[in-house]
DNA sequence: GGCAATCGGCATTTGAAATACCGATTGATC
DNA sequence: GATCAATCGGTATTTCAAATGCCGATTGCC
């Protein structure tokens, strides 16, 4: 039961932005605060983006920042989408997997109904109850 | 988000041993009908062992069956047990991580509160929930 | 006493996540 | 229009924990 350190990347940059919602943050000045690698910070800013939670600019100045007020963002959606594709148990992989009791296994929809409840849960909360309050000294 | 292949191979020898409960399981009995590791399977059933959800035996005829009626073992709790220590996120680990956030950081609540949630809807089912039926000419 | 099973530590392999690298593209600024 | 700073995105590499395999010790029925 863990999260990828993708997952935990993408909502450090979104609770940071979070808390400064009016300019941009570029990942290069965001993976030095957290001391976390750029280029990973980089993919999961760029899934964010393609999901519609944050908006990017390009070029000289450019950045990130939240598409939509935080409290309208919900912590299970954002959870959702960066954990993306990855299976809880063998029988939910792509390809389905090899187990021998798939076809009479009553487990899986238990544990789908279990990972709903996870999301819901998180989903009674937004980005707004955990924004990072702005870095003393560091305002752009 | 995913579940290692440890609580996985547990999961499917309670299953086994639900279907089956008047008899002891071997280790070697159960990983051959699974396809699976015997070795792997074989620590994941001394862990269940230990947390009480059932009793072994050694020697010849040996093996291991549940500890209680199948509908008293909630599978919250075995996931749980299974699961053990593994952090969902950095900070969670018994070294604390080395994110520089944590001082400020009001995320590692709310997912706490969402894996509990997690484990609570599972909770609501017990092992006789998914019982695997005896496999057919199979019987000891 | 012998065999079949668990027990548990350790060494090894493997695979996916994490990281690094790099060229292409975009767009603000001068 | 040139330049430079930023995203974009594919690919190659590294790293680490999970998964596997091995083996000796122990237990306890037959």
């Amino acid at each position: 039961m863990r999260l990828t350190s993708f997952t935990d990347f993408g909502l450090r940059a979104l609770m940071r932005m979070a808390g400064e919602p009016e300019r941009d943050h570029s990942t290069a000045e965001m993976a030095a605060e957290f001391g976390i690698s750029r280029d990973h910070l980089t993919k999961a800013v760029a899934l964010l983006a393609r999901g519609g939670v944050l908006v990017t600019r390009r070029g000289h100045g450019g950045g990130a920042r939240l598409a939509r007020p935080a409290s309208e963002i919900g912590l299970g959606d954002v959870v959702a989408l960066l954990e993306g594709g990855t299976a809880m148990v063998e029988c939910d992989r792509a390809d389905g997997g090899g187990c021998t009791l798939t076809p009479v296994c009553r487990l899986r929809g238990l544990l789908a109904g279990a990972e709903a409840a996870f999301i819901e849960t998180l989903n009674t909360r937004s980005l707004a109850d955990c924004a990072l309050p702005p870095r003393k000294g560091a305002d752009a």
